[in-house]
DNA sequence: AGTGTTTATCGTCAGGCAGACGACTATGAT
DNA sequence: ATCATAGTCGTCTGCCTGACGATAAACACT
């Protein structure tokens, strides 16, 4: 049998992307608001088209830089600077997702550090960091006493995976890593836990594990204050990207 | 700004499925042989096009349903018999991955238990179970000494992570029950973990862990001689879907 | 300088769980 | 009857975790 292109009918296909931050002891996402319909003014997460000699993992890594100016980390390289973790989250196809054509968005997930001020083509309304909690949370009131729209097309859904992913992936892995800058402490580590689960750890437990756990943390010699408090050692990221026995996440 | 089709490219997008199995005290997967090019006669997963009004879960049941005669589990039933477990597995789409057209495949992993002879379209030539080690092994010789092509297109790739992601939900899920039929033995679901790490358990640890984890397993009442020896109790997969703590898999 | 606050870090102790392995039981095969 | 095969119950030891006491080193006050 020839190929025959009527044979399969055509679709779109986009990259929707969760970044994810810790800001302020808080989980934070990236969402950018849309200027045309649908869901014109509602809140969505970035994302755009797969242009046609792009693999997906490119595609996401071009919004992600678009939107933030975060470079994705090449998996090759393990200790780089300042780059975001990016990987494939989930596939979203229903066929009335978007009411306008067939559209399938493969989601990704990214972790970043604290950043600067989002930009979205320049314009900061237009995008922010929220707290996952309050994107969310369906019919409630923002920060700002503003009524909260859900968010646009299935995004709470792809949303909601994303912060899954997030939070048992830090479980097992050195995943939480990539929400601190190069240089960190055990202390900041642990808020990072704290923020991305919503729980209160034992420091001096947290501690044990973290140290205690070859190749996890490697100390870079020098100290910081800059938590307040006796002075701290400072770590980088160590080799080990599997966490093994895990990270235990305490009961609700 | 209006709803302009030409500002994306047309995607054509399919369902690959990773479908696993014990049989012999193996993990196999199964293969369809390519009738037509690209990659004709090789071995390839099955998989298809997904419909103008499908969702992408439910082209895979069908493709399931068409290579196998499995029904998916509905995951709001959680107490089906002899269904498959279904999920999600990645996204592929790299813009050579088929020489033909751009096509983006959203691959599934299902796990079924072991089942009668396989059916492609009727002709049982042309679909098989094989051992995963055997697909998976490059440029060697199957069982039947005939040479080993490696799979069309990318599904070497895309097995490997099926096989990665089923060894290690095991860990921290009830998911190796899905391997089973509906009523099973202690014995027999640990040949199930021995089959899919490739590892030997300890069957009095092993019956440790398992029947003292609540929820997990159900006694039916019955039991058995079918696997020789003593007489084994029968269970049925209780409503636990997570395993805590997790079975730790045996390092090398 | 002294006092309080904050954060970091080390230590101790008890309980739970896993790995190693001994012992016994109940079937079918020879 | 004896053996081989599988299943099931216990014991012991070591590791890890959770709970929590104690000390250390900074800063902000007074």
């Amino acid at each position: 049998m020839p190929y025959d292109p009527s044979a399969f009918p055509p679709f779109a296909v986009t990259v929707d992307l969760v970044v994810l931050t810790v800001r302020r002891h808080a989980l934070c996402a990236l969402a950018v608001r849309r200027g045309e319909p649908p869901f014109q003014g509602r809140w969505a997460l970035p994302g755009g088209f797969v242009r046609a000699d792009e693999d997906l993992a490119q595609a996401a890594a071009r919004e992600l830089a678009e939107e933030t100016g975060l470079h994705a980390h090449d998996p090759s390289v393990p200790a780089q600077d300042n780059g975001a973790h990016l990987e494939q989250l989930a596939t979203y196809g229903d066929p009335k997702r978007d009411p306008r054509m067939r559209v399938v968005s493969v989601a990704h997930l990214a972790l970043a550090p604290d950043l600067p001020a989002p930009r979205a083509g320049g314009d900061a309304s237009n995008a922010r960091w929220a707290p996952v909690e309050e994107l969310l949370q369906q019919g409630g009131y923002g920060r700002d006493g503003e009524p909260m729209a859900p968010l646009a097309f299935d995004h709470h859904q792809i949303l909601a995976d994303g912060v899954e992913r997030a939070r048992s992936k830090i479980e097992y892995s050195s995943l939480a890593t990539a929400f601190c800058p190069s240089e960190f402490t055990v202390g900041e580590l642990r808020r990072v836990y704290e923020a991305v689960w919503g729980v209160a750890l034992d420091p001096r437990n947290f501690h044990r594990k973290v140290t205690g756990t070859p190749g996890f943390l490697v100390p870079t010699g020098g100290t910081t204050t800059r938590q307040g408090g006796r002075p701290a050692q400072l770590f980088r990221a160590g080799g080990a990207t599997l966490l093994n026995p895990p990270m235990l996440r305490p009961e609700v």
